[in-house]
DNA sequence: TTTATAATTAGAATAATTCTATTTACATTT
DNA sequence: AAATGTAAATAGAATTATTCTAATTATAAA
């Protein structure tokens, strides 16, 4: 095994699985050593690749159910832009993101709890909000 | 015609239209009216079914070049979710979206100017944005 | 250890979107 | 008004993204 969860993240994937009653296979870490080793934005694809580096036979239908798995845990999130296709996100801090039109980069945007509180005032009685996705397009120039 | 777009949606096509270049088609009014028309979240599907009412011969590609232009022209607004095809909104006004996870329901959340530059503060120096997307899901008791 | 259940697998199936090559419509110039 | 050049529409194929299916394997519990 070349990378491997810390403690702390194998101890957090144990107990959010055993929460659902699920069980800790070598597919599903891996999936999660994977998104928690790079803190980017992969697509599913992308995900696929840099798992079969440690399970070189593991299918895209098993990285689409552990993602899935991941994502009901909690442990992972989904990130949507338009017209393309969902990417995953292991920051599970309060924040947004930004994809720039010019790179596709994209970045997160940590929110304070002011903000996301000031966010909630736009839900209307009898709206209950489980999770929310706040993405931004646009321009960075990053050179200053 | 059973339909028809009132003289300032029109004109507004048909400015928006120009402005870019472009020529105010039947097939790009038809997808415009039909958008405008029920203002709900309708996916290039659903669109391709109500256009087909007016021009039974459009082809679902037609409306995906109608509906991305319509977006380029800024009348449109896409509307995504975890998982799930694209939606079109011809709500121009500043608002979020909500799906019930119940229901599936799609509702237009308004988002005062103040809220907007509240979100707006989230953007570090050198990231500039052209649009955002704002989506939660949860539920919805709407009983009371 | 048997049994029951959960998870993985490959590959097929479906859904969503884009591309391609041809035809048609439009606007402009003659 | 006819010819010309360009933009747009078209059908259908191709591609991409995601889900489903049925068979196999792994795990946990009895």
């Amino acid at each position: 095994m070349v990378y491997s969860l810390t403690d702390k993240d194998k101890e957090g994937l144990n107990r959010a699985l055993k929460g659902k009653g699920l069980r800790p296979t070598k597919q599903r870490t891996s999936v999660y050593e994977v998104i928690l080793r790079k803190k980017d934005h992969p697509t599913a694809d992308e995900v696929l690749v840099r798992v079969r580096r440690e399970l070189p036979t593991i299918s895209l239908a098993t990285v689409y159910n552990c993602l899935e798995t991941l994502v009901e845990c909690g442990l992972v999130r989904q990130v949507n832009f338009d017209r393309a296709p969902t990417r995953f996100c292991p920051n599970l801090t309060p924040h947004a993101h930004f994809k720039c039109s010019r790179t596709g980069e994209i970045f997160d945007l940590p929110m304070d709890p002011n903000t996301v509180e000031h966010l909630k005032t736009i839900l209307p009685k009898g709206f209950l909000a489980e999770n929310f996705d706040l993405s931004f397009v646009g321009s960075t120039n990053l050179s200053q």
